[in-house]
RNA sequence: CGGGGCGUAGCGCAGCUUGGUAGCGCGCCUGCUUUGGGAGCAGGAUGUCGCAGGUUCAAAUCCUGCCGCCCCGACCA
């Protein structure tokens, strides 16, 4: 393509509201524009980067084994009734009137649609597995959207839906994805991880994430030093401690003690001359309504989510104050375990304690030495709190690495909750009705993108990994007004054309400077400069983006040499997987 | 939804406190010079100052309401 008859419109300023680098590199390159809060468009460039990942998803799947498919994204509201989703997914859902007064909604995901499409077509075992995807736009419409088209309220999303006769069938479709998804990644040439996760409101019991490694990733994720553990923060495990034999004669008398207008640990701690950690703070949830007191040691965090899990809750939040006075008889600030009316549980990092500090359910009153057993009695011990770098892995007792990431995939087994719900349903061999087991495997497609830039980049751009480069060369002559060099540089870019390769021609009449910038910011891997010194003497300049790397090739040979590196860096991504 | 900030030319911003009819840099257009890392000089175009009311002889500026955008938090893939 010749550059100027492109519509690319870089910037030199970077734009007042892109916080991260990936959002501020994308517009400066012409690969976006923001309509309004959280939709984009994309430009000729952006969308070029889309497709070429698109590309390899495509492949990837269809090696796997699943077939690609087109869903609707308007959807009705009986569906969403059906797996009870109507009322479950909130206001992320964005739900709409037709002329008839019917309800629809804008598909943020497409369980639904897939299931019904799936149980009226698939009726017998002879017919699965199945696996079916679809590169498609979701709106689900975020509370804040931010970092550009990282989180958007419009965005691309490649979903796939596994369906299986049994749970090892699904679980070999999980491996399959989960292999898959692998390649993909790989083929982009991003550094990434899977590790596990949480299902949250896509329902299902088991998942993995995929993340890419950046700093300005919304997620922490935790490694293992030693062995392959790796999860998400939300979800990571803290292994449960080996209790200690704890002896009755060390228990002191329990003792009630004045606190006026002490409520938090800090106030605590600085009131009655303790460390946090020999406080124990008592939380009230409202879990669907209930209340439930949740019991962690004072310097620690509660994981709302392990409390959620735990609990089989569809709602959790912190109770409100009203709540708190009717759940402890006390205002917020003075909750304990002694006397409660509430269902209790509690953190492992409790286990050992004694004597240890909590509210008294009674204003401007704590107690002191208060003890499991003697006090009060609970249910179980749990994990729940939020993992912290010096516990160590879980698994295997290594230590723990914290390392932020942008999720990119996610892979789940959902088991039965939609084929239940929706009745998709089969007959096996025996003529028995069975219900399906599913999966679901998303990938966000322009949050690839992003995360590709957020991992290359550097002071004057964006640096494309081949794979992934709208282009793969730029043409860039020094002068178009020396006849030598234009005609030089319209030979060689006819010739690339002839040889399929994807290539820029910066005819534009501009300064040498301005168009180095401008291929510098856009990120094109291969530059081949043509300046009157080196075309003297026959030859060109390759420049390579990502090294700085500078070498001469006579023009005979250029289109040969950049061939071969092209095909090398595609391929050597490909290798890895 | 809570807290904070912003809305003035395509982009980045000043002007607002103390009302007097809009400016700077980049970009854009024309000409000359320049030509290997965002050139120089000269000339030029571009604004319902987010929207709607109000106060006033006079509003970008003061007041009221609304809308939009961004940041932090809550929430979330």
């Amino acid at each position: 393509m010749r550059y100027s008859e492109m519509f690319l419109p870089t910037g030199r300023e970077v734009p007042s509201d892109a916080e991260v680098i990936s959002h501020q590199l994308m517009i400066r390159a012409g690969m976006i524009r923001k309509l309004i809060s959280g939709i984009y468009s994309y430009l000729p460039l952006g969308y070029r980067v889309i497709r070429k990942l698109e590309q390899i998803i495509r492949e990837e799947m269809n090696k796997a084994g699943a077939q690609e498919v087109h869903l609707p994204m308007v959807q009705p509201a009986e569906l969403w009734q059906e797996s009870g989703r109507w009322v479950h997914y909130g206001k992320e859902l964005l739900r709409f009137r037709d002329r008839h007064d019917h309800e629809y909604c804008l598909g943020p995901t497409h369980e639904e649609v897939i299931t019904s499409l799936v149980r009226n077509d698939v009726k017998t075992y002879r017919q699965l597995p199945r696996n079916l995807y679809q590169i498609q736009t979701k709106f689900r419409d975020e509370v804040r959207p931010r970092f550009g088209v990282m989180r958007c309220r419009e965005f691309g999303m490649k979903d796939a839906y596994s369906f299986d006769v049994d749970e090892e069938s699904a679980g070999k479709s999980y491996e399959k994805m989960f292999t898959a998804y692998n390649n993909i990644f790989n083929r982009c040439g991003l550094k990434f991880r899977p590790v596990e996760a949480d299902s949250g409101s896509i329902g299902g019991k088991y998942s993995h994430e995929f993340m890419v490694m950046a700093e300005s990733g919304e997620d922490a994720m935790v490694f293992c030093e030693k062995c392959s553990y790796a999860a998400n923060l939300e979800k990571a495990e803290v292994a449960c401690p080996e209790k200690k034999i704890i002896y009755e004669y060390d228990f002191l008398p329990l003792e009630e003690v004045h606190t006026p207008d002490v409520r938090t640990i800090e106030e605590v701690s600085a009131f009655l001359k303790v460390m946090p950690q020999d406080i124990v703070k008592t939380l009230i949830f409202n879990a669907d309504g209930q209340p439930c007191a949740v019991l962690i040691r004072g310097d620690q965090e509660v994981n709302e989510i392990k409390v959620k899990n735990y609990l089989g809750a569809t709602e959790l939040e912190l109770a409100s104050d009203e709540m708190i006075l009717k759940a402890t008889g006390a205002p917020r600030g003075f909750a304990g375990p002694v006397n409660i009316e509430v269902r209790v549980i509690i953190d492992y990092s409790v286990i050992d304690m004694v004597n240890f500090v909590t509210g008294a359910n009674k204003e401007n009153y704590h107690f002191k030495n208060v003890n499991i057993g003697r006090d009060f009695n609970i249910e179980a011990f749990a994990d729940l709190r939020i993992v912290e770098p010096t516990d160590n892995c879980p698994r295997c007792e290594g230590n723990t690495q914290f390392v932020r990431g942008i999720e990119v995939g996610h892979v789940f087994k959902l088991g039965t909750k939609y084929s239940k719900a929706m009745k998709a349903e089969y007959l096996d061999k025996d003529g028995q009705e069975k219900i399906m087991i599913m999966g679901c495997y998303g990938i966000g497609i322009g949050r690839t993108v992003a995360a590709a830039i957020e991992q290359n980049y550097d002071e004057n751009g964006i640096v494309w990994p081949m794979p992934l480069a709208p282009y793969h060369v730029i043409i860039t002559p020094v002068n178009i007004n020396e006849k030598d060099i234009m005609k030089a540089a319209e030979n060689l870019y006819n010739s690339m054309l002839a040889e399929g390769i994807e290539v820029i021609f910066d005819d534009r009449d501009e300064r040498a400077g301005v168009k180095f910038k401008d291929a510098d910011l856009i990120g094109i891997p291969l530059r081949i400069i043509i300046g009157q010194k080196n075309l003297l003497q026959g030859n060109v300049e390759l420049k390579i983006r990502k090294t700085g790397e500078n070498k001469l090739y006579s023009l005979q040979e250029i289109v040969q040499q950049v061939k071969q590196v092209i095909a090398q860096e595609v391929n050597s991504t490909i290798a890895v997987s």
